[in-house]
DNA sequence: CGAAGCGTTCAGGTTGTGTTCAGGCACGCC
DNA sequence: GGCGTGCCTGAACACAACCTGAACGCTTCG
């Protein structure tokens, strides 16, 4: 999993550590701020996306979002509503192809919502492999000549991770670790399904590079 | 071959911790420090290399690095700067760093280059003989004219362990005592096995150097 | 509702690694 | 030379690691 930064904006200090701390969990490096005014001190263009609380005391989150945009800064915006009614007016409002969630809800949603964001303003880095692509906004393997083989979001977690060090053998419990999220119980024979997938989808992309085994160690993208 | 002591530099406390789990699984020994001015406290010649995020709260990476330069410590730099900044980039380089890795990045990736950077350091953490290189990253061995013969586990510490002290005698038992888990009830002739495979696999990959046996003693890489 | 996609689990087969056994060769000592 | 010890060799074995095909539960989406 690649590793993002991402900026909270919440005035309760009970949430905004609840958030920040659960958003770390889930691999993300977390900046916050508690109004609108620090908001735009702190954000900058190393802001992958911000969480943004839509009842500020000094301000209105969607205010804010237009200050942001106004300064060019166009990273995706996750907007918290107090529950119900307003998400209607604001579904029609998504400014910026963002996307919002009313309170209360998951921790794991908000983590999933921040990750679509993402994915969707292309913010995930493109792994590059000779010839080779990990597309991070169409979840696509590409090619040299041009085939384009989907991946379900687990495959393209473990493929980018063989591929960040091409020739270096990732040990097993790397792969989990950096595919699953943290302590997640994971079946060893569940990992072995997962390679072997990625190795029918290499070879039925026509590819002539592969993941090939290290017994006891691990695997190697070559 | 030996292990190596990084120091990771990184404000965010939660980042921190994915990368000091992440290298000390690696191999590592992992020191951290959240800002410039412990990284320079806790930094001296016993650190074989630095990690060190680029955006400190309380200074430049840079001139942390610059800094630790001026002091006379020469190990390598890894920096860690936001996304593709090419400006970053390059000011990196000229405070005498030796790599950088622009956020995101996968812990995989990261591991090879503090490898990578010791290795060009003269810090080896790959075991050199002539031409003949054992490759921790790639779990092979490589000969001079490029073959690599793969190594199961127990080999490739055996072989490590003859080829950390090239041309002195190591007695059985100390290679025991290297190559398998404190305390392992080894049968004589299990070694003998051991050394015929590792013998024949260094024939098989080209290789002119060999173990020579000093009957009633040990063995000898020449 | 049914269909499709994803993650996961199960059962069974295959292979490589670590280990042991039986026997042979070579060296050193008497 | 006879003999023992230390090392080498070829073959065989057990077991864990790994692979494979198939199926199941769950969610999503039409």
């Amino acid at each position: 999993m690649t590793i993002h930064r991402v900026l909270v904006v919440e005035d309760d200090h009970g949430l905004r550590d609840v958030l920040a701390r659960g958003l770390r969990e889930e691999q993300f490096e977390v900046l916050t701020a508690a109004d609108g005014a620090g908001a735009l001190r702190t954000i900058d263009d190393q802001i992958d996306a911000v969480v943004l609380d839509i009842g500020l005391p000094d301000s209105d989150g969607r205010d804010v979002c237009q200050a942001m945009r106004a300064a060019g800064l166009d990273m995706p915006v996750i907007f918290l509503t107090a529950r119900d009614g307003l998400t209607s007016r604001l579904s029609g409002f998504s400014a910026g192809g963002d996307d919002y969630l009313a309170k209360p809800f998951h921790l794991a949603e908000l983590a999933a919502r921040v990750r679509a964001a993402l994915r969707r303003a292309g913010r995930e880095a493109t792994t590059e492999v000779d010839g080779l692509l990990l597309d991070p906004v169409a979840h696509v393997l590409k090619t040299a000549d041009g085939t384009q083989m989907p991946l379900t979001p687990t495959e393209f977690r473990l493929l980018a991770s063989l591929m960040a060090a091409p020739g270096a053998v990732v040990r097993r419990h790397a792969l989990v670790r950096s595919a699953w999220p943290e302590g997640a119980q994971v079946n060893d024979n569940t990992l072995d399904q997962y390679l072997r997938r990625l190795r029918r989808k290499l070879r039925e992309a026509g590819c002539e590079r592969g993941i090939s085994t290290i017994r006891g160690v691990g695997y190697r993208f070559t």
